[in-house]
DNA sequence: AGCGTAAGTAATCGACTGATAACCTGTCAA
DNA sequence: TTGACAGGTTATCAGTCGATTACTTACGCT
Protein backbone atom coordinates (compact mmCIF):
# COMPACT_ATOMS: atom_id res chain seq x y z
CA UNK A 1 0.00 0.00 0.00
CA UNK A 2 3.13 2.32 0.07
CA UNK A 3 4.02 2.52 -3.46
CA UNK A 4 3.69 2.09 -7.18
CA UNK A 5 0.46 0.15 -6.80
CA UNK A 6 0.14 -2.05 -10.34
CA UNK A 7 2.82 -0.14 -12.80
CA UNK A 8 6.10 -2.27 -11.65
CA UNK A 9 8.25 -0.71 -14.66
CA UNK A 10 9.33 2.84 -12.49
CA UNK A 11 12.36 2.88 -15.12
CA UNK A 12 12.07 6.37 -16.91
CA UNK A 13 8.70 6.27 -19.22
CA UNK A 14 7.36 9.27 -21.38
CA UNK A 15 5.87 12.10 -20.24
CA UNK A 16 2.54 11.32 -21.23
CA UNK A 17 2.75 7.89 -20.30
CA UNK A 18 4.17 8.83 -16.86
CA UNK A 19 1.13 11.53 -16.89
CA UNK A 20 -1.29 9.22 -17.14
CA UNK A 21 0.22 6.82 -14.40
CA UNK A 22 0.14 9.27 -11.96
CA UNK A 23 -3.15 10.00 -12.94
CA UNK A 24 -4.36 6.92 -12.69
CA UNK A 25 -2.58 6.75 -8.95
CA UNK A 26 -4.50 10.51 -7.98
CA UNK A 27 -8.00 8.82 -9.14
CA UNK A 28 -7.33 6.32 -5.64
CA UNK A 29 -5.65 8.40 -4.08
CA UNK A 30 -8.40 10.90 -4.02
CA UNK A 31 -11.12 8.26 -3.98
CA UNK A 32 -10.18 7.90 -0.22
CA UNK A 33 -9.22 11.20 0.95
CA UNK A 34 -11.29 13.68 -0.97
CA UNK A 35 -9.51 16.75 -1.81
CA UNK A 36 -8.66 18.40 1.44
CA UNK A 37 -7.76 14.84 2.74
CA UNK A 38 -5.41 13.82 0.25
CA UNK A 39 -1.75 15.38 0.38
CA UNK A 40 0.12 15.63 -3.09
CA UNK A 41 2.76 13.45 -1.05
CA UNK A 42 -0.11 10.55 -0.64
CA UNK A 43 -0.36 10.53 -4.57
CA UNK A 44 3.22 10.67 -5.65
CA UNK A 45 3.94 7.86 -3.08
CA UNK A 46 1.11 5.72 -4.99
CA UNK A 47 2.52 6.68 -8.10
CA UNK A 48 5.83 6.00 -6.92
CA UNK A 49 7.55 9.21 -8.06
CA UNK A 50 8.43 11.98 -5.77
CA UNK A 51 6.35 14.65 -4.46
CA UNK A 52 7.74 17.94 -6.30
CA UNK A 53 7.04 16.07 -9.46
CA UNK A 54 3.48 15.69 -9.27
CA UNK A 55 2.91 19.52 -8.59
CA UNK A 56 5.34 20.42 -11.46
CA UNK A 57 2.68 18.28 -14.08
CA UNK A 58 -0.01 19.40 -12.93
CA UNK A 59 1.07 22.86 -11.51
CA UNK A 60 -1.17 22.85 -8.73
CA UNK A 61 -3.02 20.14 -6.29
CA UNK A 62 -6.37 22.28 -7.39
CA UNK A 63 -5.64 21.13 -11.34
CA UNK A 64 -4.51 17.49 -10.26
CA UNK A 65 -7.82 17.44 -8.64
CA UNK A 66 -9.54 19.15 -11.21
CA UNK A 67 -8.69 16.99 -13.96
CA UNK A 68 -9.20 13.58 -12.05
CA UNK A 69 -12.93 14.46 -11.00
CA UNK A 70 -12.89 15.64 -14.84
CA UNK A 71 -11.45 11.78 -15.99
CA UNK A 72 -14.26 10.59 -12.95
CA UNK A 73 -17.32 12.01 -14.68
CA UNK A 74 -16.16 11.36 -18.41
CA UNK A 75 -15.79 8.01 -17.55
CA UNK A 76 -19.05 7.19 -15.99
CA UNK A 77 -21.01 9.72 -19.03
CA UNK A 78 -19.42 7.62 -21.19
CA UNK A 79 -20.75 4.23 -19.51
CA UNK A 80 -24.30 5.60 -19.82
CA UNK A 81 -23.81 6.71 -23.34
CA UNK A 82 -22.32 3.48 -24.57
CA UNK A 83 -25.36 1.95 -23.11
CA UNK A 84 -27.77 4.37 -25.21
CA UNK A 85 -25.94 3.32 -28.13
CA UNK A 86 -26.46 -0.07 -27.83
CA UNK A 87 -28.54 -1.36 -30.81
CA UNK A 88 -32.28 -1.94 -29.85
CA UNK A 89 -32.04 -0.23 -26.54
CA UNK A 90 -35.33 1.32 -25.48
CA UNK A 91 -35.69 3.44 -22.34
CA UNK A 92 -39.54 2.54 -23.07
CA UNK A 93 -39.19 -1.61 -21.93
CA UNK A 94 -38.25 -1.83 -18.47
CA UNK A 95 -35.11 -3.65 -19.90
CA UNK A 96 -33.66 -0.22 -20.69
CA UNK A 97 -33.47 1.62 -17.57
CA UNK A 98 -32.51 -1.63 -16.22
CA UNK A 99 -29.28 -1.68 -18.59
CA UNK A 100 -28.95 1.99 -17.35
CA UNK A 101 -29.00 0.53 -13.86
CA UNK A 102 -26.47 -2.12 -14.64
CA UNK A 103 -23.79 0.48 -16.50
CA UNK A 104 -23.28 2.25 -13.55
CA UNK A 105 -23.52 -0.73 -10.62
CA UNK A 106 -20.67 -1.90 -12.98
CA UNK A 107 -18.76 1.42 -12.09
CA UNK A 108 -19.30 -0.09 -8.63
CA UNK A 109 -16.60 -2.16 -9.46
CA UNK A 110 -14.01 0.29 -9.95
CA UNK A 111 -15.40 2.02 -6.95
CA UNK A 112 -12.58 4.81 -7.48
CA UNK A 113 -14.19 6.55 -10.25
CA UNK A 114 -17.34 7.28 -7.98
CA UNK A 115 -16.02 8.14 -5.03
CA UNK A 116 -13.79 10.58 -6.90
CA UNK A 117 -17.02 11.71 -8.22
CA UNK A 118 -18.68 11.68 -5.00
CA UNK A 119 -16.06 14.05 -3.27
CA UNK A 120 -15.98 16.18 -5.94
CA UNK A 121 -19.78 16.53 -5.56
CA UNK A 122 -19.72 17.53 -2.34
CA UNK A 123 -16.90 19.83 -2.35
CA UNK A 124 -18.60 22.49 -2.19
CA UNK A 125 -16.02 25.36 -0.54
CA UNK A 126 -13.55 25.23 -3.40
CA UNK A 127 -15.83 27.38 -5.70
CA UNK A 128 -13.78 26.13 -8.87
CA UNK A 129 -14.77 22.23 -7.59
CA UNK A 130 -17.87 23.24 -7.15
CA UNK A 131 -18.57 24.80 -11.01
CA UNK A 132 -16.91 21.62 -11.93
CA UNK A 133 -19.21 19.51 -10.22
CA UNK A 134 -22.38 21.39 -11.82
CA UNK A 135 -20.76 21.15 -15.03
CA UNK A 136 -20.79 17.89 -14.44
CA UNK A 137 -23.62 16.55 -13.22
CA UNK A 138 -25.59 18.59 -16.14
CA UNK A 139 -23.08 16.90 -18.67
CA UNK A 140 -24.63 13.55 -17.19
CA UNK A 141 -28.46 14.33 -16.63
CA UNK A 142 -28.37 15.63 -20.25
CA UNK A 143 -27.34 12.17 -21.66
CA UNK A 144 -29.02 10.14 -19.44
CA UNK A 145 -32.40 12.29 -20.56
CA UNK A 146 -31.36 12.22 -24.27
CA UNK A 147 -31.76 8.40 -24.41
CA UNK A 148 -35.65 9.26 -23.32
CA UNK A 149 -35.53 9.24 -19.97
CA UNK A 150 -38.37 11.93 -18.76
CA UNK A 151 -37.13 14.65 -16.10
CA UNK A 152 -38.36 13.14 -12.68
CA UNK A 153 -36.78 9.43 -14.19
CA UNK A 154 -33.54 11.10 -14.36
CA UNK A 155 -33.45 12.74 -10.93
CA UNK A 156 -34.70 9.49 -9.73
CA UNK A 157 -31.97 7.48 -11.54
CA UNK A 158 -28.92 9.87 -10.26
CA UNK A 159 -30.59 10.34 -6.58
CA UNK A 160 -30.20 6.42 -6.99
CA UNK A 161 -26.63 6.56 -8.06
CA UNK A 162 -25.83 9.35 -5.24
CA UNK A 163 -27.24 7.23 -2.37
CA UNK A 164 -24.71 4.19 -4.19
CA UNK A 165 -22.08 6.50 -3.78
CA UNK A 166 -22.98 7.71 0.58
CA UNK A 167 -23.23 4.03 1.13
CA UNK A 168 -20.17 3.29 -0.40
CA UNK A 169 -18.37 6.04 1.15
CA UNK A 170 -19.32 4.78 4.63
CA UNK A 171 -18.41 1.09 3.37
CA UNK A 172 -21.94 -0.25 4.21
CA UNK A 173 -21.20 -3.11 2.18
CA UNK A 174 -18.28 -4.48 4.13
CA UNK A 175 -19.91 -3.81 7.27
CA UNK A 176 -23.16 -6.57 6.16
CA UNK A 177 -24.40 -8.21 9.26
CA UNK A 178 -23.22 -5.57 11.45
CA UNK A 179 -26.87 -3.78 12.14
CA UNK A 180 -30.49 -4.80 10.28
CA UNK A 181 -31.41 -1.36 9.64
CA UNK A 182 -28.84 -1.03 7.79
CA UNK A 183 -28.19 -4.48 5.99
CA UNK A 184 -32.03 -3.31 5.00
CA UNK A 185 -31.03 -0.26 2.76
CA UNK A 186 -27.73 -1.96 2.03
CA UNK A 187 -29.11 -4.44 0.17
CA UNK A 188 -32.08 -3.05 -1.13
CA UNK A 189 -29.97 -0.01 -2.54
CA UNK A 190 -27.11 -2.77 -4.63
CA UNK A 191 -29.67 -5.02 -5.70
CA UNK A 192 -27.32 -8.50 -6.43
CA UNK A 193 -24.79 -6.22 -6.65
CA UNK A 194 -23.07 -6.29 -3.88
CA UNK A 195 -19.55 -5.80 -4.12
CA UNK A 196 -17.09 -8.07 -2.73
CA UNK A 197 -14.82 -7.81 0.48
CA UNK A 198 -11.81 -7.36 -2.16
CA UNK A 199 -9.85 -4.19 -2.39
CA UNK A 200 -9.54 -0.60 -0.43
CA UNK B 1 -18.03 36.66 8.57
CA UNK B 2 -15.12 37.02 10.69
CA UNK B 3 -16.19 36.49 14.20
CA UNK B 4 -18.89 35.74 16.90
CA UNK B 5 -21.63 34.61 14.27
CA UNK B 6 -25.06 35.25 15.83
CA UNK B 7 -24.21 35.55 19.59
CA UNK B 8 -22.96 39.02 20.53
CA UNK B 9 -22.94 38.77 24.61
CA UNK B 10 -19.04 37.44 24.27
CA UNK B 11 -18.66 37.99 28.32
CA UNK B 12 -18.37 35.22 30.35
CA UNK B 13 -20.92 32.26 30.39
CA UNK B 14 -21.56 29.01 31.70
CA UNK B 15 -19.72 25.92 30.55
CA UNK B 16 -23.15 24.53 28.83
CA UNK B 17 -23.89 27.50 27.51
CA UNK B 18 -20.26 28.21 25.98
CA UNK B 19 -20.40 24.60 25.17
CA UNK B 20 -23.91 24.73 22.82
CA UNK B 21 -22.78 28.06 21.39
CA UNK B 22 -19.68 26.42 19.88
CA UNK B 23 -21.27 23.58 18.73
CA UNK B 24 -23.75 25.44 16.84
CA UNK B 25 -20.03 27.74 15.22
CA UNK B 26 -19.16 24.15 14.31
CA UNK B 27 -21.93 23.38 12.93
CA UNK B 28 -21.62 25.96 10.46
CA UNK B 29 -18.09 25.75 9.84
CA UNK B 30 -18.17 22.01 9.63
CA UNK B 31 -21.03 22.25 7.13
CA UNK B 32 -18.98 24.77 4.78
CA UNK B 33 -15.54 22.64 4.65
CA UNK B 34 -16.43 19.23 5.59
CA UNK B 35 -13.91 17.11 8.70
CA UNK B 36 -10.61 17.88 6.77
CA UNK B 37 -11.39 21.22 5.01
CA UNK B 38 -11.92 23.21 8.32
CA UNK B 39 -9.40 24.10 11.12
CA UNK B 40 -10.63 24.51 14.35
CA UNK B 41 -9.18 27.06 14.27
CA UNK B 42 -12.11 28.63 11.52
CA UNK B 43 -14.57 27.31 14.27
CA UNK B 44 -13.04 29.04 17.25
CA UNK B 45 -13.38 32.14 14.94
CA UNK B 46 -16.71 31.43 14.22
CA UNK B 47 -17.68 30.97 17.83
CA UNK B 48 -15.89 33.86 18.99
CA UNK B 49 -12.90 32.15 20.91
CA UNK B 50 -9.95 31.37 20.72
CA UNK B 51 -8.76 27.91 19.34
CA UNK B 52 -7.49 25.95 22.10
CA UNK B 53 -10.37 26.80 24.00
CA UNK B 54 -12.73 24.86 21.20
CA UNK B 55 -9.58 21.84 21.37
CA UNK B 56 -9.88 21.63 25.16
CA UNK B 57 -13.77 22.03 25.45
CA UNK B 58 -13.64 18.92 22.87
CA UNK B 59 -10.63 17.08 23.22
CA UNK B 60 -9.81 16.26 19.86
CA UNK B 61 -10.93 18.00 16.31
CA UNK B 62 -12.09 14.35 15.87
CA UNK B 63 -14.29 14.13 18.97
CA UNK B 64 -16.23 17.64 17.90
CA UNK B 65 -16.87 16.44 14.83
CA UNK B 66 -18.10 13.87 15.61
CA UNK B 67 -20.42 15.64 18.78
CA UNK B 68 -21.64 18.09 15.53
CA UNK B 69 -22.35 14.96 12.96
CA UNK B 70 -24.47 12.98 15.56
CA UNK B 71 -25.78 16.24 16.62
CA UNK B 72 -26.74 17.08 13.03
CA UNK B 73 -28.28 13.45 12.15
CA UNK B 74 -30.75 13.57 15.64
CA UNK B 75 -32.23 16.75 14.62
CA UNK B 76 -32.80 15.14 11.41
CA UNK B 77 -33.99 12.06 12.40
CA UNK B 78 -36.47 13.79 15.12
CA UNK B 79 -38.02 15.55 12.01
CA UNK B 80 -39.31 12.44 10.65
CA UNK B 81 -40.25 10.97 13.74
CA UNK B 82 -42.03 14.03 14.79
CA UNK B 83 -43.98 13.82 11.30
CA UNK B 84 -44.56 10.41 12.12
CA UNK B 85 -45.79 11.14 15.63
CA UNK B 86 -48.64 13.81 14.14
CA UNK B 87 -52.53 12.73 14.43
CA UNK B 88 -53.76 11.18 11.69
CA UNK B 89 -50.30 10.62 10.14
CA UNK B 90 -50.72 7.81 7.08
CA UNK B 91 -47.91 6.70 5.23
CA UNK B 92 -50.41 4.97 2.97
CA UNK B 93 -52.26 8.20 1.60
CA UNK B 94 -49.81 10.16 -0.96
CA UNK B 95 -50.20 13.05 1.26
CA UNK B 96 -48.47 10.87 3.81
CA UNK B 97 -45.14 10.87 2.22
CA UNK B 98 -45.85 13.83 0.71
CA UNK B 99 -45.91 15.10 4.72
CA UNK B 100 -42.19 13.35 4.96
CA UNK B 101 -40.88 14.85 2.22
CA UNK B 102 -41.78 18.57 3.42
CA UNK B 103 -39.97 17.47 6.56
CA UNK B 104 -36.58 17.13 4.88
CA UNK B 105 -36.92 20.50 2.25
CA UNK B 106 -37.91 22.22 5.72
CA UNK B 107 -34.56 21.24 6.59
CA UNK B 108 -33.30 22.32 3.43
CA UNK B 109 -34.12 26.07 5.08
CA UNK B 110 -31.14 25.05 7.49
CA UNK B 111 -28.89 23.76 5.55
CA UNK B 112 -25.91 23.91 7.46
CA UNK B 113 -27.17 20.30 9.09
CA UNK B 114 -28.25 18.35 5.68
CA UNK B 115 -24.25 19.87 4.81
CA UNK B 116 -22.29 18.29 8.05
CA UNK B 117 -24.91 15.34 7.81
CA UNK B 118 -23.63 14.81 4.13
CA UNK B 119 -20.14 15.69 5.04
CA UNK B 120 -20.16 12.95 7.83
CA UNK B 121 -21.26 10.51 5.32
CA UNK B 122 -18.47 10.84 2.77
CA UNK B 123 -15.73 10.84 4.80
CA UNK B 124 -15.14 7.02 4.69
CA UNK B 125 -11.45 7.39 4.77
CA UNK B 126 -11.62 8.00 8.79
CA UNK B 127 -12.60 5.01 10.07
CA UNK B 128 -14.58 6.59 13.12
CA UNK B 129 -16.51 9.06 11.13
CA UNK B 130 -17.86 6.27 8.83
CA UNK B 131 -19.04 4.06 11.32
CA UNK B 132 -20.74 7.15 12.82
CA UNK B 133 -22.35 7.59 9.20
CA UNK B 134 -23.56 4.18 9.30
CA UNK B 135 -25.03 3.73 12.93
CA UNK B 136 -26.92 7.64 11.29
CA UNK B 137 -27.99 6.31 8.24
CA UNK B 138 -29.08 3.44 10.13
CA UNK B 139 -30.86 5.04 12.56
CA UNK B 140 -32.34 7.30 10.27
CA UNK B 141 -33.58 4.19 7.99
CA UNK B 142 -35.25 2.72 10.61
CA UNK B 143 -37.51 5.42 11.90
CA UNK B 144 -38.67 6.08 8.01
CA UNK B 145 -39.25 1.88 8.21
CA UNK B 146 -41.38 2.38 11.20
CA UNK B 147 -44.23 4.46 9.51
CA UNK B 148 -45.17 2.05 7.23
CA UNK B 149 -43.11 2.54 4.38
CA UNK B 150 -41.76 -0.52 2.74
CA UNK B 151 -37.98 -0.62 2.35
CA UNK B 152 -37.95 0.30 -1.02
CA UNK B 153 -39.99 3.62 -0.45
CA UNK B 154 -37.22 4.09 2.20
CA UNK B 155 -34.37 3.72 -0.01
CA UNK B 156 -35.98 5.93 -3.00
CA UNK B 157 -36.87 8.48 -0.19
CA UNK B 158 -33.58 8.75 1.01
CA UNK B 159 -31.93 8.20 -2.39
CA UNK B 160 -33.68 11.60 -3.17
CA UNK B 161 -32.29 12.91 -0.01
CA UNK B 162 -29.26 12.19 -0.62
CA UNK B 163 -29.62 13.96 -4.32
CA UNK B 164 -30.88 17.13 -2.67
CA UNK B 165 -27.58 16.92 -0.35
CA UNK B 166 -25.42 16.91 -3.19
CA UNK B 167 -27.25 19.33 -5.15
CA UNK B 168 -27.07 21.51 -2.36
CA UNK B 169 -23.21 21.12 -1.81
CA UNK B 170 -22.31 21.80 -5.45
CA UNK B 171 -24.65 25.11 -4.94
CA UNK B 172 -27.12 24.57 -7.99
CA UNK B 173 -29.81 26.73 -6.72
CA UNK B 174 -27.34 29.56 -6.73
CA UNK B 175 -26.69 29.26 -9.97
CA UNK B 176 -30.28 28.70 -11.36
CA UNK B 177 -30.20 30.14 -15.52
CA UNK B 178 -26.17 29.47 -16.07
CA UNK B 179 -27.14 25.34 -17.45
CA UNK B 180 -30.51 24.30 -19.28
CA UNK B 181 -29.34 20.87 -18.22
CA UNK B 182 -28.86 21.75 -14.69
CA UNK B 183 -31.91 23.70 -14.25
CA UNK B 184 -33.84 21.03 -15.05
CA UNK B 185 -32.61 18.91 -12.60
CA UNK B 186 -32.13 21.46 -10.11
CA UNK B 187 -36.57 22.34 -9.97
CA UNK B 188 -37.58 19.14 -10.31
CA UNK B 189 -35.11 17.85 -7.10
CA UNK B 190 -36.27 20.81 -4.90
CA UNK B 191 -39.86 20.91 -6.47
CA UNK B 192 -40.96 24.62 -5.46
CA UNK B 193 -38.99 24.26 -2.16
CA UNK B 194 -35.82 26.41 -3.79
CA UNK B 195 -34.22 27.89 -1.04
CA UNK B 196 -33.82 32.12 -1.64
CA UNK B 197 -30.15 33.53 -2.19
CA UNK B 198 -30.05 33.97 1.19
CA UNK B 199 -27.16 33.12 3.47
CA UNK B 200 -23.97 31.60 3.10
C1' DA C 1 31.63 10.07 -28.87
C1' DG C 2 29.37 13.68 -26.94
C1' DC C 3 25.98 17.00 -26.19
C1' DG C 4 21.43 18.84 -25.44
C1' DT C 5 17.13 18.09 -23.77
C1' DA C 6 13.64 15.81 -21.29
C1' DA C 7 12.70 13.01 -17.05
C1' DG C 8 13.08 13.05 -12.40
C1' DT C 9 14.89 13.98 -7.56
C1' DA C 10 16.80 16.11 -3.21
C1' DA C 11 16.72 19.95 -0.43
C1' DT C 12 14.27 23.35 1.46
C1' DC C 13 10.88 27.01 2.59
C1' DG C 14 6.98 29.44 4.56
C1' DA C 15 2.46 28.80 5.96
C1' DC C 16 -0.81 26.38 8.53
C1' DT C 17 -2.75 23.02 11.81
C1' DG C 18 -3.91 20.50 15.99
C1' DA C 19 -2.48 20.23 20.37
C1' DT C 20 -0.11 21.45 24.97
C1' DA C 21 1.35 24.33 28.69
C1' DA C 22 1.34 28.11 31.26
C1' DC C 23 -0.92 31.92 32.64
C1' DC C 24 -4.75 35.34 33.63
C1' DT C 25 -9.34 36.86 35.62
C1' DG C 26 -14.03 37.33 36.93
C1' DT C 27 -17.29 35.52 40.23
C1' DC C 28 -19.09 33.43 44.25
C1' DA C 29 -18.93 31.24 48.92
C1' DA C 30 -17.34 31.64 53.52
C1' DT D 1 -11.97 40.34 52.06
C1' DT D 2 -10.07 36.70 50.31
C1' DG D 3 -9.18 32.65 48.14
C1' DA D 4 -10.24 29.13 45.08
C1' DC D 5 -12.25 27.39 41.13
C1' DA D 6 -14.36 27.80 36.59
C1' DG D 7 -13.97 30.29 32.34
C1' DG D 8 -10.82 31.74 29.02
C1' DT D 9 -6.46 33.45 26.76
C1' DT D 10 -1.51 34.03 25.04
C1' DA D 11 2.49 31.80 23.74
C1' DT D 12 4.38 28.16 21.59
C1' DC D 13 5.54 23.66 19.47
C1' DA D 14 6.20 19.89 16.39
C1' DG D 15 4.40 18.00 12.35
C1' DT D 16 2.51 18.40 7.77
C1' DC D 17 1.55 20.42 3.42
C1' DG D 18 1.98 22.70 -1.13
C1' DA D 19 5.19 24.78 -3.70
C1' DT D 20 9.92 26.50 -5.51
C1' DT D 21 14.70 25.98 -6.67
C1' DA D 22 18.48 23.89 -8.05
C1' DC D 23 20.56 19.90 -9.11
C1' DT D 24 21.17 15.14 -11.45
C1' DT D 25 20.79 11.51 -14.86
C1' DA D 26 19.19 8.86 -18.72
C1' DC D 27 18.11 8.89 -23.63
C1' DG D 28 18.15 10.36 -28.63
C1' DC D 29 20.35 12.61 -32.24
C1' DT D 30 24.11 14.03 -35.32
Amino acid sequence: MSADDSQEPTGRMSAADRRSQVLAAAVQAFAAGGYHGTSTDAVARQAGVSQPYVVRMFGTKLELFLEVFDHAVARIHDAFAGVAAQDGFDVATEDGVAQLGEAYTDLVADQALLQVMMHGFSAGSVPEIAAHARTGMARISATLRSTGLDDDSVRDFIAHGMLLNVMLAMRSPEHLGADPDLDALTVCTFGEALPGPAEV
